[in-house]
DNA sequence: AAAATTTATTAACACTGTTCATTATATTTG
DNA sequence: CAAATATAATGAACAGTGTTAATAAATTTT
């Protein structure tokens, strides 16, 4: 069945074509800029058959969602080599932040925008590849951490939830602005990482 | 100048009732579901008379998002009466995180969405009446929890700043339906609770 | 070659925020 | 009081949104 799978690959690369249209429009444009119409100029193809590539606007989100958090697994590769969990854990965490303010688009879908959880709950029932793998990372080092006694002991999702709240409440205020309240914009991103390092050397003297 | 300050007397009210029908709207059809139009329906007037009352939308949700701080501000009032500032920090936390969960819609505009930030930006001239009350609050217990050596010292704003990080990190990511990926659906809030008071014993013990 | 299937498009629906020109209603002035 | 003015309210319209149904074009299967 040759022909299948060629067909099979022509629609795959319409689908990429399509998706990375709309990933260039959505960091040119930001988020609340991108709609199906201007998806399809871009790629020349009418409004409508975008919609037998991709069943509505969420489905095109949640790609864009996974191509962000392949983007962040692969800035986090380099982490492996570092052997003290606990300066593993800090160096996710900054990488956490670089991701977010260097990719706010992207940090978007994958964390703030509902649209593509919507469509994990309608299609994939539930089943979040590269989300779940990203989270797999964060817990894995904080077990370490905890194996080795560098944390103070605990559940390790409970941990897990503290330590991602940090470092997502300090990207997502910071892109939703929110940080310029209490320091000097043009301090915000130097604030945020010594708020990381004081969370990280906190949680080493406790 | 008594008819001057009647007609004004009048327009607040109707302001005020614009405010309301707009709320109301808000928490049953949430933050996606609620147009001009539908505002205008409830209030029986047409959609243009809202315009004469109100910039634009943005300026509709400033005054809906101050109206959250008012809430949450008065949620925090009891506080006061608790001397240990570590026990105020922490229920001060356990507030946010309740007032969160229990007005989503209202937390919504005060800590994520863009839209009040504009107005803020536009027109107030970068003034933020209760939002920057409730950060205060924040920093005041900070500084006193500093001052009697209850938690590593450091910057006020940069701890402030983690601190306040770990609250809405918590929050936000819940309300996002991303915590589900960490812990059953119906043991979320429970985890919540969990990681705060880890947080903050974490903190005591530092 | 004919039938069936896939791919693509046009037109349309029901919305959205917002503006403009026009009308109705008070209020102020001559 | 009547005329002029200012205020309040509206209907129609613009330019945009996501999405669907009906239709045409191309391709594959019989």
């Amino acid at each position: 069945m040759g022909i299948l799978e060629r067909k099979e690959k022509q629609r795959d690369e319409i689908k990429k074509m399509i998706l990375e249209a709309s990933m260039q429009l959505f960091v040119k444009e930001g988020f609340e800029n991108v709609s199906i119409r201007k998806i399809a100029d871009l790629v020349e193809y009418s409004p409508t058959t975008l919609y037998i590539y991709f069943k509505d606007k969420n489905e095109i989100l949640f790609h864009l969602c996974e191509m962000g958090f392949e983007r962040m697994i692969a800035s986090n590769l380099a982490l492996v080599q570092i052997e003290n969990p606990i300066d593993r854990l800090y160096l996710l965490g900054e990488n956490y932040i670089n991701f977010g303010l260097e990719n706010p688009e992207y940090y978007d879908l994958m964390f703030i925008q509902n649209a593509p959880m919507k469509t994990i709950r309608e299609q994939n029932v539930g089943h979040w590849p590269n989300g779940d793998v990203a989270l797999e990372t964060l817990k894995h080092i904080i077990q370490e951490c905890m194996d080795k006694k560098l944390i103070p002991t605990g559940d390790v999702a409970t941990i897990s939830m503290a330590v991602w709240a940090v470092a997502h409440g300090l990207v997502s205020l910071a892109i939703r602005q929110r940080l310029e309240r209490l320091v000097e914009p043009e301090k915000v991103v130097q604030s945020m990482h010594e708020s990381i390092r004081w969370m990280i050397n906190t949680l080493k003297k406790a």
